[in-house]
DNA sequence: GCTTATTTTCTAAGCGCTTGCTTATACTGA
DNA sequence: TCAGTATAAGCAAGCGCTTAGAAAATAAGC
């Protein structure tokens, strides 16, 4: 039997600095462009350091993966509003997971782009937790819709579009005028607003 | 003296199974994650047929890159329709790519993903041709804004969420009623009609 | 509160294997 | 004939990970 998911990311202050340095190496120069030593040698450390906390590489990238999608999800859900207006909901939910995702670009460039070095077992685990913030995303959207506040011929094509729009802000930001994570989250939470066609 | 950028894609036959070949590589385990004993075991061939063709590994990513970003520079510049509207211009543009990042979206997730594997020169050659695209793409989006076809508070910010809608096909397609790039052109050419506030 | 016992976390060393790439040499089609 | 393309063999360096044992943190006993 092996733990759960929840249990792999240590509460320990060694461990979540072998994060955070794996964070920033792994965005950097990918998964498999990273060596273990390099990790170390960020914490002047020797590279057997790491095992103590995670049994291997993977593992790291896994706790990773694992506090970044948890971290975002309750991200969205505590900023869903559900006895507003779907135009006020959507607009606090594309704002705060915009503002999330440039706030944490490095985080959040490892969490997106470095699913599939997972094992099979660790990439089911997290892909779960994306289709909840999907969900999420799609009921306000189907909401609106049905209330008529929002013109949405294509309720999955919005919803991808607009996940798509936020989960690519790791890529680019920071950029050109927009350099603040709330720039951001304004930007988007006005273009979410044109793409499910509101008033 | 180098060669220009150019002279790097080989024309050779062996050379583009061996670009083919890489992509596919690349695109599944990431620059860093694959050996060019694996891209050659593709091909049944040995690990140094390679290097007549590509001097090293960061060669012949070079090589996929820039081919990479002038067939789609291609592709947006062949779809632009200077005599017709905005609304018009800006449809054929945002298919055109949006369909060419669905079709080739192993290419480009390599195209997109492991940029800063490369040298600081060849890096520099790739971003003057992306930099080419977005410019096509801000003066529809400037020309709608003047005629009064469009409605953009922000151009910069529009331009950045179209551009980054279409770079993004490329991690997420194919995905549920999304599996031919002609559906994701026809979706994205609407949305972007949205995003520009077009009538 | 101080010592002792226990557990946890670290380092130094290194194992077996793989890495990107080179060399020397043979093959092949124009 | 001969440049271009392939191969077999292999080098120096680096890889993820393991081990043995030192050091440091934590808990227990008095």
């Amino acid at each position: 039997m092996s733990e759960s998911p929840s249990q792999v990311i240590s509460p320990s202050k060694a461990a979540a600095r072998i994060r955070a340095a794996a964070v920033d190496a792994f965005a950097t120069s990918g998964y498999g462009g990273t060596t273990t030593r390099e990790i170390a040698a960020r914490l002047d450390m020797s590279p057997a350091a790491m095992y103590p906390h995670y049994r291997s590489k993977e593992e790291l990238l896994f706790a990773i993966s694992y506090e970044g999608h948890t971290a975002a999800l309750d991200v969205v859900r505590n900023a869903d509003l559900p006895d507003e207006s779907p135009s006020t909901r959507l607009q606090a939910l594309i704002g705060a997971f915009a503002s999330w995702q440039a706030t944490h670009h490095a985080q959040a460039r490892v969490v997106q782009y470095e699913l599939n070095a997972l094992t099979p077992e660790h990439y089911r685990d997290v892909v779960k937790l994306r289709r909840d913030i999907t969900h999420i995303v799609r009921s306000v959207v189907d909401a609106g819709a049905a209330s008529g506040e929002f013109t949405v011929p294509d309720g999955e094509g919005v919803t991808l579009a607009l996940m798509s729009l936020c989960v690519d802000i790791c890529r680019w930001f920071p950029a050109g005028a927009y350099t603040e994570p709330k720039a951001v989250a304004d930007l988007y939470a006005g273009l979410a607003m044109r793409l499910v066609g509101a008033a």
